[in-house]
RNA sequence: GUCCCUAUCGUCUAGAGGCCUAGGACAUCGCCCUUUCACGGCGGUAACCGGGGUUCGAAUCCCCGUGGGGACGCCA
């Protein structure tokens, strides 16, 4: 049975990064009838908020990631104190009562000496003994684990391939604060075992921590899960995408108008493919997901290539269901709906001309909204010439059938008498109805947004006509 | 600085020693369609980081440079 997990920390929004991780996971346990696991990592007691964990259960439920969970780390302490407790017993970790300052100096000196910043061991039992230590009266000490002194560690990472590193260049890392709570690299082994992950698959960034992880599975006698280290997904800049760098909350996509599954066809394809696959859905993800096919080097965010993907999600998507997206954007814009077209038949005619579904609602404005045409418009598009056949026109339009054929027969028409060419007309016309230069087919634009409106839009806008 | 990882068009990538005159997608440029703008269709520009090996043969394997990323916390 595959068992993966997704483990953030809740000290902010899910991002980019977080959510591509938690997509290959799931996807992954998907594909093999496993398990996916949400286990919210929030031993940082400091920086952990209600609010981030909330955040991140709203961005994995946009997504449509389903899990196992979540599982809270805080709620498990006395897991971890009982296998501290055994490392101790077995001689596997030891308390250390350097203060932070005494750290921070060995650090700083190692660094001018071009040295690796490495705790020295010097709480170590026979180095303590060694050097004279002794426990300072009322110092509540920290635990650390006892990291194999000589030999390597190698693993093989489904991307990666086999990863080595010398135990000389680990150090003895703290595996538990003096308060009882574990650190990271404790926490997630024990968390790891008992939850019975088969496949560790996260971040790039944890390569590092793998080695030191492993020797507290050795040290437990836990058998190890097998890893998988995803690429990092890099700002379009080149720069990492962080919380501080626009890295931006998987949240701030719908709330711009992105489609959760162009979102997630979008990460995707970032670092891993399937042929010339471009667009597929999360079923056919689920199918095809491999780890083989994961890139192993950092790629970056193109919004541009997310929004085209995301266009052509929209293309295809309901337009009730895309109209009821559109309506807080319109709101946002002023825009009721009352006594305007049906969304649904506005959605219909716009949603291949833009690539969010904000833009959408932009675009739908003048639908619902007269917009005055722009000084500059009005210059370039208001011809004494064209004036007769737009006065034609307007008296005609309050006559005929109200259709897309009846109103683009009519403008044909007017065109014919007058002698025009068709832009000559329909220019100006576009430009007086809707206030923009570019929209869909003016027959159908007039058609929707109805006879009374664009008499009254015409009218007023024919008394500026020069001539 | 030390350690780990990595390297194909501007970007995301295909590529598992001969199928590569290196393919696709985004972006970009041109043409077509056309009632403006889009959509769509067709076409173009554009890449194997450098140097050594291994091999009959290397984008693919090895080594060294260089570039990029990551890590070096009582953060995760």
């Amino acid at each position: 049975m595959i068992r993966t997990r997704f483990a953030p920390s809740p000290t902010g929004y899910l991002h980019i990064g977080g959510a591509r991780t938690a997509l290959f996971c799931w996807a992954y346990a998907k594909q093999k009838g496993g398990s996916f696991i949400l286990r919210v990592e929030d031993t940082d007691r400091e920086r952990s908020t209600d609010a981030s964990v909330q955040a991140i259960l709203d961005g994995m439920k946009w997504l449509g990631l389903d899990y196992e969970g979540p599982y809270f780390q805080m709620q498990r302490l006395e897991r971890y104190r009982a296998a501290v407790d055994t490392l101790l017993e077995q001689g596997h970790a030891y308390h250390c009562y350097a203060t932070r300052e005494e750290i921070d100096t060995l650090r700083e000196q190692q660094r001018a000496r071009g040295e690796k910043p490495r705790y020295d061991g010097r709480w170590r039992p026979e180095n303590a003994k060694r050097l004279g230590l002794k426990p300072p009266a009322g110092a509540q000490p920290v635990i650390r684990f006892r990291t194999p002194d000589s030999g390597e560690v190698t693993f093989g990472d489904l991307v990666k391939g086999p990863i080595t590193v010398a135990n000389a260049e680990l150090d003895d890392l703290v595996i538990m604060r003096a308060d009882g709570i574990p650190t990271y690299n404790f926490g997630v082994v024990i968390d790891d075992i008992d939850m019975d992950i088969t496949h560790v698959v996260r971040g790039d960034d944890h390569v590092n921590n793998t080695p030191r992880q492993i020797n507290i599975y050795r040290a437990l006698g836990a058998n190890l899960p097998l890893f998988a280290h995803l690429p990092m997904i890099l700002g379009a800049d080149g720069e990492r995408l962080s919380k501080r760098h626009g890295a931006v909350s998987v949240m701030q996509y719908f709330e711009d108008g992105y489609l959760p599954e162009a979102l997630n066809n979008y990460l995707a394809r970032l670092g891993w493919s399937h042929g010339d696959d471009e667009k597929f859905s999360m079923a056919q993800l689920v199918e095809w997901f491999d780890l083989a096919h994961v890139s192993r080097s950092p790629a970056r965010f193109d919004p541009e290539k997310l929004g085209w993907l995301n266009q052509q999600y929209l293309k295809e998507a309901d337009d009730g269901r895309l109209a009821s997206l559109m309506l807080p954007f319109l709101e946002r814009d002023g825009c009721g709906i009352a006594g305007g077209p049906q969304p649904q038949r506005v959605v219909a005619l716009l949603k291949e001309r833009v690539s969010t579904v904000e833009e959408l609602a932009d675009a739908a404005v003048y639908f619902y909204r007269a917009l005055e045409p722009s000084a500059e418009l009005r210059g370039q598009h208001y011809s004494a010439d064209a004036r007769p056949a737009l006065e034609d026109l307007c008296r005609r339009l309050g006559g005929v059938a109200w259709d897309r054929a009846s109103i683009a027969a009519v403008m044909k028409a007017v065109v014919a008498e007058h002698k025009l060419k068709f832009p000559k007309l329909a220019m100006p016309l576009r430009v007086m109805v809707t206030g923009e230069p570019q929209t869909p087919s003016v027959d159908a634009t007039l058609e929707l947004i109805g006879r009374e409106q664009v008499l009254a839009r015409m009218a007023r806008e024919l008394a500026l006509f020069p001539g």
